[in-house]
Parts: C-alpha cells; structure tokens; sequence
DNA sequence: CCAAAAGTGTTGGTTTTACACCCATGG
DNA sequence: CCATGGGTGTAAAACCAACACTTTTGG
C-alpha cells in the first residue's frame, strides 16, 4: 500500500440557454492562481463526501440552483495542470432549464452567463473540460432525453427545436423535427397554448417520463 | 484553499476475446481488504504522473503488455468504496488483440481471463466498474471502430462478426453484417487468405486507418 | 462426394430528407 | 388586411431486416 496524496475537486461545467444561445456559467477567479481569469465553479472534495455530493454542493453554494440534471463528464490528472500542487479535477457537466434563475446573491462580476461557443480564455485547463462537455452535451442530445432539462415543464415544440439548433449549431426542417420527436411518443401534448408574440398562439407540451421508460427498454436511450 | 486529502488509484477492465467469448482480466488479492477475491489490475498513481500513464504502467506491470487501446471510463469517489480509507478509482477499459499473451511471469493462479458476461463476485466495487465497462464497450462497439482492437492487424470478416456477437451477445445475419462493415469503407481487402478448418479459405482484411479519417470527418464516428 | 465454412442478392418495410403553403391571432 | 410564427403532407432516396443457396477446399 503506497500511493501519492493528492487533492480532488469537482468543477463543473452549467449550460443553459438564454435567449436562443447556448451559455455556459463562468466564475472570474479572485485569488490566485490565475486571478482574474474566468473558471468553472468547482471546488474541493470534502471528507466522507462522494463525488457527486460535493458537485452538487458546489452547485448550490455557488449557484443557489439544485435538483439539476447533472452528470459526471471525465477526471482531469495531467501532474502539471495547477501551478499549487496536485490536483485532480473531477468534471461534470449540468443543465439548467432556462426559466431557472441564480440565486441574486451571485455578484453579477464573479459569475456571467457566456455563450458556450464564444467563451473567453478560461483558468487551469478548463478549456479542455468545455470542449469535452460540449461533445458530449451534443451527443447525448441527439441520444437521449437531457434536452428538456434545458427547458421549463412545459415548452412548445418550437422551443425545443431551439434547444437542439442551439446545442448542434446548425439550423433544423420544422416538419421533419416535429415528425421525428412526435413520433418516439415522449411527449403529452397539453390544452394550454402560449402566446410568444402577437402570431397564432403555440401549444404547450410536457416531457412524459412514462413513455421514455418504455424506450429505455427497448435499449433506445444509451444510459451515459 | 483547503480540501480533504485522498489517495487515486487507477483500475484496468481489460477484454479480450477468447474462443470467441469475450473475456475479461481478473487478479485475486493476495493481501487484505478483499484478499483472495477477484479484482480488476490497477493500483496507486504516482507523484508527477498522469491518470493516463497511470494506467498504462500498471497494465504493463501487472500483464506485461503495452501500446493497447486504452481509455478513461468513470470515476468511483463513494468514500465508503474502500475500507482503508479514502480511495479514488479512475476507471480505465482496455482492449487486447486476441492474438497477444500475457507476460508469462503472470502467474496463473493470480491472473485470470473469465467470461465478461460470467465473471465471478469481485472486490471493492469493482462489479459496477464492470457492468460499466460493458455498457460502454457494446455501446463503442457500434458506433466506433473500437472492434479492431480485440482482432489481429489482419482478420477475416467471420473474425470481425464473432467479435460484434460476443460483445453484443446475439448472432448477426452473415450477409448484412458484410455489407453493414463493407459500405463504411473502413476495410482494405488483402490478396491473402487464411484456412481456418478444412473449408474454403477466407479472405483477410485490414483495418484502413485513412478511410477511418474521411468517416470521422463526416461525424459519423463519435469521439468518445 | 462429403463436410464445413465462405461468399453472395433481393425484396418489403421503415426511415430520412427535401421541400411550400395555409392558419390563427392581434393590431 | 397585414405581419408573425404555428402548423401540416408527400415523394424520392437511403437504409434496414429477413431470408437460402452456391462455392471452395481437404479428406
């Protein structure tokens, strides 16, 4: 039994989106190193607490936020990556749906929505944690159901289009979008409609957990 | 800064195929938590080293060999997982052709292959490690090119669909399987053939790394 | 000529893509 | 009646799943 010490934190990588944008949450460091550079919130594992405990720690001490979507992304151990010493970076990746607020407390300059695809240079090797989160919130867009977490309860389906043009960066055909996510029969359409302008108003719909347990079964949802 | 202070250790689910049953390695414990159960290979990273080397160094300590496909998987922070105190898994999965032997020193009642699907109770919790590892391996199996790893440089297109059947765990139709493999155009066709049994020689195949580039291009292979 | 695995096409159903117009509403 | 986004169908191409026989070889 041997084995150097090392220090472990979690940093984690919050999407959201904001006015049709894809937007990361960045915290400008205010000690060294690299003060004044925007970071990731994130922090040190405590004693006796899991990995995910002290992630969504970190989320509500920084953000205010909790119950989100959040999953663990990739460990970071390159020996050199913080100027202090050792420190292993556990990285995860979080949705929040856009009418979530952060808690008012957060200093509008120590935390700042970016777009996730114009972020500025970020601290330590955050950048390699926002490519990777970024590959993988794709992904698991096309491939999963993580895209209603970055919506409210109920969306219209024009919304949720919005969402995945966001994430993939490319526009989508409306009727080929709504056959396609009507058809894997996730959704209940609601009674309510909602007016976004002064055009015909949309209707609602809710992400039905029951029926994407079925899918699950038939092995078509990938469980990472 | 502050943070507890914690000990990483790296463990290795390495597969390889085996009489066409996808196998995977298993070290009994020689010491105490554990000892005389079945564990994955791994052990404590170094000062000044990375995860990744790591985990190369003690593949290559514990079986003797090297440059195999190699990557991360997840990473187990219960801070119950280990009775010693605090331990960090980082997971890796590792691929080995079926043609490469063990270092002979490998003692045979310490190092084993079993049965990926039938493998026996393990240590630590190292039973989610693999149940892990296997998810992540069908899924990989399907959408990259990770398959060639567990086959010789040259292989005939049986050998490719024993490998997809063994990992999948249920028979693919001969035909489309072919044309499946054949239309990515990831396969150079050699002018050799290797006689298995009595029957017609087969023809051998070669994975092409550069029609694997043009696929990648096209997005069709997925970077993780 | 037998046994064994290699090799090879077609068809029907499903999925995907490309594409354009009418509808409901408030002002 | 205008402006705005909501909502809808069809046809061609690509893809996928099911299915069986002939070929090559050594003994």
């Amino acid at each position: 039994m041997s084995g150097g010490v090392v220090r472990v934190a979690v940093d984690i990588v919050i999407f959201t989106l904001r006015e049709g944008v894809l937007q990361v949450l960045l915290i400008r460091r205010g000690v060294p190193p690299f003060k004044g550079k925007w970071a990731f919130p994130g922090g040190f594992v405590e004693e006796a607490e899991s990995l995910d405990a002290a992630a969504l720690r970190e989320l509500e001490e920084e953000t205010g936020v909790s119950d989100v979507y959040l999953e663990q992304l990739y460990s970071f151990g390159d020996p050199k990556r913080d100027p202090r010493g050792r420190v292993l970076s556990i990285s995860y990746f979080a949705l929040l749906s856009s009418e979530r607020e952060l808690r008012s407390g957060t200093d509008a300059v120590d935390a700042r929505w970016f777009p996730a695809y114009d972020a500025p240079r970020l601290a330590f090797d955050h950048r390699k944690i926002l490519d990777y989160a970024l590959v993988r919130l794709r992904y698991k867009l096309e491939w999963t159901t993580v895209g209603f977490e970055l919506l409210p309860k109920k969306f219209t389906l024009t919304e949720l289009q919005r969402v995945f043009e966001a994430v993939l960066g490319r526009k989508l055909d409306k009727r080929n979008f709504r056959r396609k996510i009507l058809k894997l029969e996730i959704l209940r359409a609601l009674d309510e409609r909602q007016r976004v302008g002064v055009q015909r108003p949309a209707r609602l719909y809710k992400f039905s957990a029951t029926e994407f347990e079925k899918l699950r079964g038939r092995g078509m949802i990938f469980p990472f």
